[in-house]
DNA sequence: TTGACAATTGAATAAATATTCAACTATAAT
DNA sequence: ATTATAGTTGAATATTTATTCAATTGTCAA
């Protein structure tokens, strides 16, 4: 029983387990870049810039009226969203304009809004076993 | 020209579009919980935590020796999981046996793996256009 | 009931990050 | 050139959060 193989504060309680999980575990980087593609479009205000670009192109300007917001916080997302290749945009005079940039961002809504579903049906059925 | 019914600090630029949008925009209601989903998936230790289940059923020591981390972070970041629905738990005796609950995480992770890979093609393409 | 181990929990700390503010750049018009 | 507007940027602040540590709970076996 080699414990001290494995870095954890714990006994292993499932070798074979362990040891077939480890193997299947793709490398460090994929998890890394995997969480921070969502980590990206975790937040409530990027959300809703991903939203309204799937609905139109806009300059920076409408977006920060769309969601009510500044125009220095919006650039700052943007700039978030840009360097991490999710949106993209060109200049046209002194306005620049953005649009989405990744097909799988809408897909990735679409099923996480099927996620938010499911959960609300489940919560109510659980209010109604509660009661 | 109502410029001070919006809340932002800019003139609006394209009243259509941002009058489109907004009509199309979800309650804010969905915007966050949307983006709490994707912020709960968007941290490696989870992502890792969550890939590691989707292979194997496993109690928290199990996972710790996985990712080679400590039991009580392990057991931190499962009760945040844990209490968004994303996974589920059974006890057996002195240990807890943790699984997928969500089918969705599942789908999401694949499409994310698909914009990871998508992204590595074109920046190796740019790579070779800026030499 | 006592000891051992799995797991959870709360407080503390350190790191990450969203927004604000002010200064700055870029473009167009006069 | 000057002025006005769109957008970006950096520093500062406040908030969130991941991990660690220590203490605690729950279960089993002796």
């Amino acid at each position: 029983m080699s414990i001290n193989e494995y870095m954890c504060d714990c006994n292993i309680i499932h070798e074979d387990a362990v040891k077939e999980t480890l193997k299947k575990m793709p490398p460090q980087d994929l998890f890394n870049k995997l969480a921070e593609f969502f980590k990206i479009i975790g937040d409530p205000t990027r959300t809703k810039i991903l939203f309204a670009l799937d609905q139109n192109e806009m300059c920076v300007c409408d977006i920060a009226n769309v969601l009510g917001m500044s125009k220095s916080s919006i650039s700052h997302q943007l700039a978030t969203l840009r360097s991490s290749g999710i949106v993209k945009y060109r200049r046209e005079g002194k306005e620049i304009y953005y649009t989405l940039d990744d097909e799988h961002v809408k897909q990735v809504f679409e099923i996480g809004i099927e996620h938010i579903e499911h959960k609300n049906i489940n919560e109510s059925m659980e209010g109604k076993n509660e009661s």
